[in-house]
DNA sequence: TTTAACGTGATAATTATTTGACAATCCTAC
DNA sequence: GTAGGATTGTCAAATAATTATCACGTTAAA
């Protein structure tokens, strides 16, 4: 089996999110070449994308919206529930712990940990701040899939150690560092600092006009 | 003048990260080919990239680290102030308002808005959250560079017309949304929901083991 | 029914990106 | 100074990603 290139996998959650809004729309059925033209891409790489995965497409009829919106939900993994914490209760892992349309998608949040003794003990959305010390006690008593580190970064490397000591192989990665891992351990870093740099880049050219 | 392809700017704030820690460290010095065991890139990548903006290192020697940093900042405008405000006061707005490195960077944080009473007049980290009523009247009086918004998906796309319509150009995107806006309007999405999506891509192999 | 229009999946062509190779040049030690 | 080693910048090759094309199955209207 060839696998999926990267760029195809990064491309999958957007046309969920189209798919989603059409359905919502109650729209039964749609063209890649419509679909191209509210994504602002081509038809063709829609139906070279999809078909990575599958024929899910009917000539002369075109995708039927909520069946492909529920078998890319698949491909995803949003028909599974991930059991999640959060590391690093800032405002930054407390924004993540409010955001409610994670639970939506089978994303749960089931605590967060920090060391500061202030926030220890606070709940957020029905969530409780634990102390970072009972870190390996907790996920010793509790299936845990996915770690949400928004620490910075000095305690970040250390803490992600000891998540992979404890088993620990999908890591959301919000520090500004990059995670040296085992090979096993999948990583996916949001580097806001660097987006924000891109945008500075791109809209320096106008402002230098 | 051939364009810069994407690619390479995306690799660019991070080139820019190690050499900041590579000065940290206080090294003075660093070849393509060290810096890219360093980074896990290749060594014809690092000196293809750079060669792009000018000829920065040397024959028999490499590169410099404190004038490469310099000069990869200057390409990505990190050498002017950049003028900011946050639309969207909720707890991802607050954490980016209070995210102190980006200052360092030269973005200024100069006011957050909202609708919502019961966090206008609120300050956080010396930045007051305004009414949204008001944010017209704001951007006349006060020239701002980039709005980050931080808004749910349904306001966000009302509220970037109203920012485009004062002449913004730069906007900073966290709403679940691909906001359709004038060609001259920069846009750098960050779409959340969509990088955990990816994660729970990548590691779902590994569960279903 | 029949048939024209539609629209996929597959393949081929094109374009973009990454990697490899090496001559030219500079550094450094003697 | 000079020779030998290091390391760049560049060009060419290889790989990857995107786009265009089209044969053929499906739909839908007459």
């Amino acid at each position: 089996m060839k696998s999926i290139s990267k760029a195809v996998i990064s491309r999958l959650p957007r046309y969920y999110r189209y798919l989603g809004e059409l359905k919502e729309e109650g729209i039964e059925r749609i063209s890649s070449g419509d679909l191209s033209e509210r994504m602002h891409v081509t038809a063709s790489q829609i139906r070279q994308d999809l078909n990575n995965f599958g024929g899910f497409g009917q000539q002369g009829y075109g995708y039927n919206v909520s069946y492909l919106y529920d078998e890319i939900g698949k491909i995803l993994n949003l028909d599974k529930e991930h059991n999640m914490i959060i590391v690093g209760a800032g405002h930054l892992g407390q924004a993540i712990a409010n955001y409610a349309n994670f639970e939506k998608r089978g994303f749960k949040v089931l605590a967060l940990f920090d060391k500061n003794p202030d926030v220890i003990g606070k709940v957020v959305r029905n969530v409780e701040v634990l102390n970072i010390d009972n870190l390996e006690d907790y996920l010793q008593e509790n299936k845990i899939d996915i770690v949400a580190l928004t620490l910075p970064k000095e305690q970040a490397t250390k803490v992600a150690d000891r998540l992979v000591a404890c088993g620990i192989k999908a890591i959301w990665n919000f520090a500004h560092t990059d995670l040296e891992l085992p090979e096993d351990v999948i990583v996916e870093n949001v580097h806001l600092s660097e987006s924000l740099m891109k945008l500075a880049y791109n809209y320096g050219d106008i402002e230098n006009r």
